[in-house]
DNA sequence: CTGGTCTGGGAAAGCGCATTCCCACTGCAT
DNA sequence: ATGCAGTGGGAATGCGCTTTCCCAGACCAG
C-alpha cells in the first residue's frame, strides 16, 4: 500500500491532477472554492503527503538547508544548531545534519553531499583552519562551494570565510568579533588582576577561531601595557584544556615556596598571581578541573576566564569569567543570511553579531 | 549553469544514459571496463554530482535518517543525536533533524514531513508522554506512525512506545531500563545515606520517562525498608531543577534550629539529612544551584543525585551522582534498529541498553 | 449581436534518474 | 553451417509533481 499520489486526489476529486497540484501546494492561480474544496477534502480522505522528492525534482529546490558543524554534541555547536532549526522553521525548511570534526575533506563531502540533495543553503558552522595539513580539503571545499553557488545555492559560514572561496553572492560570512571582544576581555582582565601574569592556553595554530582570540588578547595586553602571555597549545576541546591546565598546575606548584598542599595561604604573599586565557569554555573548563585534580583552588591559586559562555556550563563552580557569545542568535543570523529572502531584501544586512566579557568569579581577586 | 546530469555525462562519453546510470551508481550489471572508464572521466570532467531528489524519486527512497527531539540544544539529546549521526554515516545516510520541544503535535507534523520525504528511517528520542492535554496529539502521532510503517517505513524510539501506536515490524522500540537503574539508585543510596530522608524532583506528570524513574525509585526504596518520597514536580529541565530546589533550600533552612549562615555546622548534629534524587542531570544541576543560591551546601547540607550522566557536566563540582546512560550508543542502536539491514538480520536483536549507578562526591557521606 | 479580453480548468511536457525490456552480437555445441 | 544461450549496450517508460501552453466558456464594450 504505498503512499497516494497526487493523480489519485485529483481522480477522487473528479479533477485534473493539474488543479488538484495548484490547490493543494501554494500556486499562483488559485482555482475555485468549490473545486478546492473538494480536491482538500479528498487529499486528507486519502490521507494525501506530497512527495517532496518530486516536488524538489519538478521545482528544483528542496526546502532543505545543510548544516555543518564539527561534533553535534558540543554545546557550543548544539547551540548553534538551536538558532539553525528555529530560523530553519520559520522558514518552512528542514534541516539537514553532517558532522565533520573539522576535517576539511570531510566537509567537502558534506557541500556535496547537500548539492546532491539540492539543499537550497549550506550553513557552515565552526572554526576554518589553515593549517598545512589542511590546505588540499581547504582548496576541495572551497572548489566544491563555488561550485555550489554558481548552481544558485547560498551558504553561510559563521566566523571565517572558507580559505580560497571565491567570492560570490551567494556567499555569506557571519563574523564574529574574537578578535575585538577577546581584546575586550583582556584589558578588563587586565584592569581588575593587576598583579597577575597572564597565559594563553590555546587550539593548535592555524585555526582561526582560536589564533584570532589569542592575537586579539594579545593585544589587549599590549594596550593595557602588558607584556604579551606565553601561550600552551593544544587540542580545542575539554582534553585539550585538561592537558594544558596540569602542566600549567605543575609549574604553579613550583613556583610556590612552600608546598601546595590543601590549606595553604594560597597566593596572598604578593607572589605574582596566574591568569589563565583559554580561548573556549570548554577548555576553560578542562583545565580548571586539572588545576583543581592537582589541588589547587580557582579563584585563589590561579584565575581563569574562557570564551563562549557556553549555556550547559553556567553553573559551574567557581563561576566561568568568559565572553557571551549570542551562540543561538549566530546560528538564526547564518540561516536567514543564507535563505533565498535575505538576498530579495537587498541592503538587509543581517544585525552583526555581539558580544559581551562577562566577568565572574573564576576571575574575581582573592578575597 | 545548472549542475550537469547524467545524460550530459552520457553524452560525453557516448554511451546511453542508461550505461552511465550503470556505471556510476552501484547497479547489478557492470558495463565494461573501457566504457566504465570512459564515463568515470567525462562525470568527474563535469563535475557530475548525482540529483539524490531524482534517484531518490525513481528508486522510492532517500538516503535519509529522520530525527526527532525535543530540543537538540539539550545535552541529553545531543548526546544521542551523535549516536545517531555517528550510524547514519555509517550507512551512508545522512540525517534530517526536527525539533518539537515534545509536543506531540509537532512531533506528527515531523514525522508527516519526513514520510514527504521519503525518509527510510525514522528515530524518535526524547520522553513520550500521556498528559491527558496531550491524548490527542498522541493520537495523531501514533496513526501517522502507523501510516509511515505501512508504507514501508521504518521507525525507532528510544525509550516507551509511543502511546497508541499500533505494533508492526516497522516498528522498534529502544528499551531504556529507567525503573531498574532508578531502583538500584534508591537501593544504593539507601545504604550510602542511611539516615536521610528522600525527596524526588520529578518532571509533569505523565511524562514516561520521569514517571518510570520516580516509579523505580520509590520500588528501589521500599525494597530497602524506607518510606516513599515525597514527589515534587516540575518542569523537566534546569528551570524545574531551580524551582524545586528553591522549594527544597527554604524547608532545610527552616527545619534548621539555628539560622543556616555560612559557616553553620551543617548536618552534623544528627537531625536528618536530605537526599534529593532529580529525575535527570539537568535538573539536579538546577536545583543544587538554587541550594547553593540560598547559602547551602552539597553534600553538607543536602545530598543530590541525577539520572544520565551527562558529559558536559561532569566537571561540576561536587561531581554529580547519577546513573551512567550510553546515549551515544543509545542513538547507534536505534539507528541500527531502524535500518534496513537490521531487519534483514532477523533474529539479530541489537545489544540491549545497561546503564550504571555511578555514586560521586555529591552523595557522600560528610566528613 | 458580435468581437474582444479574461478567467479557470485540462493536456502534456518535462525535472533527472533507475530499470525493464529489447536487440545485436558473440561464442559455443550440435 | 545452424541454432542456442549468454552478454553488453540502448530505447523507452515511469517515479510524482510543477508548469507552460492551450482551449472553452463567461463577460464586457461597442
Amino acid at each position: 500500500m504505498a503512499a497516494s499520489t497526487l493523480t489519485e486526489v485529483a481522480r477522487l476529486a473528479g479533477v485534473s491532477p493539474a488543479t488538484a497540484s495548484r490547490v493543494l501546494n501554494g500556486s499562483a492561480r488559485k482555482p475555485g472554492q468549490d473545486i478546492a474544496d473538494r480536491v482538500r477534502q479528498a487529499a486528507d480522505s486519502l490521507g494525501y503527503i506530497p512527495n517532496a522528492q518530486a516536488q524538489g525534482l519538478a521545482k528544483s529546490s528542496s526546502g532543505l538547508i545543510g548544516l555543518i558543524v564539527h561534533d553535534i554534541a558540543d554545546p557550543y555547536f548544539a547551540a548553534i544548531a538551536r538558532g539553525v532549526q528555529e530560523a530553519a522553521r520559520e522558514q518552512g525548511r528542514m534541516v539537514l545534519l553532517a558532522t565533520t570534526a573539522g576535517a576539511p575533506g570531510d566537509e567537502k563531502e558534506a557541500v556535496a553531499a547537500f548539492a546532491a540533495r539540492r539543499a537550497d543553503s549550506i550553513v557552515i558552522a565552526g572554526s576554518r583552519s589553515s593549517r598545512t595539513e589542511d590546505t588540499d580539503g581547504n582548496a576541495d571545499l572551497a572548489a566544491e562551494l563555488d561550485r555550489y553557488c554558481r548552481n544558485g545555492g547560498q551558504v553561510a559560514v559563521v566566523g571565517h570565510p572558507v580559505v580560497g572561496a571565491a567570492v560570490s553572492d551567494g556567499y555569506h560570512v557571519v563574523e564574529v568579533p574574537n578578535e575585538e571582544l577577546a581584546a575586550s576581555l583582556a584589558s578588563e582582565l587586565a584592569a581588575s588582576r593587576a598583579d597577575d601574569d597572564f597565559v594563553i592556553i590555546g587550539g593548535p595554530e592555524g585555526l582561526f577561531t582560536s589564533d584570532d582570540r589569542i592575537r586579539g588578547f594579545q593585544q589587549g595586553l599590549a594596550e593595557a601595557g602588558r607584556p604579551p602571555a606565553e601561550i600552551l597549545r593544544s587540542s580545542f576541546n575539554r582534553a585539550g584544556g585538561f592537558e594544558a591546565g596540569l602542566t600549567l598546575a605543575e609549574r604553579i606548584k613550583a613556583a610556590r615556596p612552600e608546598a601546595g598542599g590543601v590549606g595553604g595561604t594560597g597566593n596572598a604573599g604578593g607572589s605574582k598571581g596566574l591568569c589563565i586565557f583559554a580561548v573556549n569554555d570548554v577548555m576553560a573548563i578542562g583545565a580548571a578541573a586539572a588545576l583543581r585534580s592537582a589541588g589547587l583552588r580557582i579563584p585563589r591559586d590561579a584565575t581563569i576566564a574562557g570564551f563562549d559562555d557556553i549555556e550547559t556550563l553556567r553553573d559551574f563552580r567557581p563561576a566561568l569569567s568568559t565572553v557571551h557569545l549570542p551562540l543561538e542568535e549566530i546560528g538564526r543570523i547564518a540561516t536567514r543570511s543564507a535563505a533565498g529572502t535575505a538576498a530579495a531584501d537587498g541592503t538587509a544586512a543581517p544585525s552583526p553579531v555581539t558580544g559581551r566579557v562577562t566577568l565572574r568569579r573564576s576571575t574575581e581577586t582573592a578575597s
